[in-house]
DNA sequence: AATAAATAATTGAAAAATAAACAATTAGCC
DNA sequence: GGCTAATTGTTTATTTTTCAATTATTTATT
């Protein structure tokens, strides 16, 4: 469906003010789609993505400002995000022998058992809206936004 | 940036992940940009769309019901979001006299002078974005993401 | 060594989002 | 008319986010 038929807009949109208005609500429809997946195991698509995050590491701990950096949204607040994954039982958080002001947080076992749960309903999501395009158009949108976000 | 750069990924990637990660990190950046632009108006995004969406209305008052679907965002809290802007004087409510439950919402002139001054402004957000690609390739982005999103 | 500056993370208060319960009104049906 | 169900919005309580300020530690400077 397109944009002006979803918005109902009667005027004819610039194709800028419509590119910015498909990339809201085509990220607002993944992202429903994900928290539908997430929210029996009473998860927010942030915590997941710390999850990931820590997974990624190997089992080495991370700090507070690595995770930061790699979150998609800049502007979470990384402290009370572990915080919540603390109180599962997904993640501990010990303070750094070589650097006290930094803190080391490690995925657990449980932590790493729930994404394993999680990891082919993840990858269904994304193939679930993958599959409407071929290989070389999503190779071509992946250029698209990359080029389109840069400032 | 490629997107395996930013979250600094050492496996490769599925394409699919990759155009969700794409497309949650893309919003991410565009919607920061806006939000500083609303900043200084005390406006939040939200805020913003719902009166562009009774601008739209040319004057004719609005339902909640009908402002909700037309949201980009359907989990918004419609009461809360208009309950702002009658604060500030952006718009108006008012029971409706043919079904009392509805209500009436109308943009007053305030906050249409409001929008008015915001338009140039968010013109050149969405150009600023929008000047990374040619005509072409603009629409080949919005016929990429309105394929993509299709359920 | 003392002080200042920079870095890392936490905290508190305010704002926003989410979900569930509630109230009012309308509409359909017998 | 009177009963039931559906619609429309509001309210309340809870959880999350956000923003700014603060604490603790380390590094740099005098």
């Amino acid at each position: 469906m397109k944009i002006e038929e979803i918005i109902k807009s009667t005027k004819t949109l610039s194709v800028a003010k419509r590119t910015v208005l498909n990339v809201f609500y085509t990220q607002n429809i993944v992202s429903e789609k994900f928290a539908e997946i997430l929210k029996p195991y009473d998860l927010s698509g942030e915590q997941y993505n710390v999850l990931r995050i820590l997974r990624g590491q190997n089992g080495n701990p991370t700090n507070m400002c690595v995770i930061q950096e790699r979150m998609l949204a800049k502007t979470s607040n990384t402290t009370r995000l572990v915080d919540k994954l603390l109180l599962k039982n997904l993640v501990t958080r010990e303070v750094c022998a070589e650097n006290r002001r930094k803190m080391e947080i490690t995925i657990t076992q449980k932590g790493l058992d729930l994404l394993a749960e999680l990891d082919p309903k993840v990858e269904n999501h994304e193939h679930l809206f993958a599959q409407n395009l071929s290989q070389d158009e999503l190779e071509q949108l992946n250029n698209l936004l990359e080029k389109f976000r840069t400032i």
